[in-house]
DNA sequence: AATAAAAATATCGCTTGCGATATAAAAAGA
DNA sequence: TCTTTTTATATCGCAAGCGATATTTTTATT
């Protein structure tokens, strides 16, 4: 049986175009405030939770440390957050967020939904949105073992 | 009324691991035939229709063709297509498979089915795969303006 | 306590991905 | 024809992303 080679009926094709191009749709917004998307999420999850181990954060984004690590080291250049060794375990590195990293939430505020909107289409609306998350889900549950 | 910026809602986040993770899942396959994802994806477009410019790889895989054009080098490098000026038209690079290129097909005949069982789980299965495809192609036309 | 193993980060090297820009050829206009 | 514009690639610089490996500190073992 001959196998599917067609570029068009490849799910992870679709997959890393999707992504790549959600990336570019959020750029403009965020490179405004001379940030990159990695660099958003690593707010998003510092906002959630300040002052959290690179392995954390790393974890929670389903990244290495070895990518996150130098991804810190330049937001920390940019006065957006801190790094320090950690004190009951001198082991980590703790990340804490500046009062400039703190502030670009009020900046950002219009970001999700100018996003959201840049999406919305007849077959991915409010309504059809949760679907895609499952599925998404159940992928990302499935290749990360957790 | 306050943005959602929790991690867990966006979508956008789900795609960015989706993706990657889909991307791993790939590797050791292709990493045991001496190629990466993209470049896997550009054997698939050229396993299609061999011969094309670069200007046309690019637009199939929704890449610039300043991302192409060193992707290309690299595969010209390691013997597995060879670039060639257009006759007709001077400005264009003409992209061919070579006997390597083509053989790898064969060589990678495992490969999407492998893949496909990877991800298959509950939530995604024969049945449910197409919406999933359905929808990011949504997104896809939607962000791509195509 | 001394040593071995594990854990948390970090460094290195390489491939992508993309914005900005350069180069050259073809097409369009004056 | 001569000039301008457009098109097709390529180059450059920088930020991810990740496999492999090094470093340091903690934990477990003997």
């Amino acid at each position: 049986m001959d196998p599917d080679f067609r570029l068009d009926s490849q799910l992870c094709f679709r997959l890393y175009t999707a992504s790549r191009l959600m990336t570019q749709a959020y750029n403009p917004l965020l490179s405004a405030h001379g940030l990159t998307y990695p660099q958003y999420l690593v707010l998003l999850v510092l906002w959630e939770k300040d002052a959290q181990p690179v392995n954390d954060i790393a974890r929670r984004l389903y990244l290495e440390t070895n990518t996150v690590t130098p991804l810190l080291q330049r937001m920390e250049k940019e006065g957006i957050l801190v790094r320090k060794r950690g004190e009951q375990d001198a082991r980590q590195t703790i990340v804490s967020l500046t009062p400039k990293g703190k502030g670009l939430k009020k900046k950002l505020q219009e970001v999700p939904e100018a996003v959201g909107n840049a999406v919305i289409c007849d077959e991915l609306n409010p309504d059809t949105a949760p679907e895609l998350y499952r599925m998404l889900n159940a992928v990302i549950a499935r290749l990360s073992g957790r």
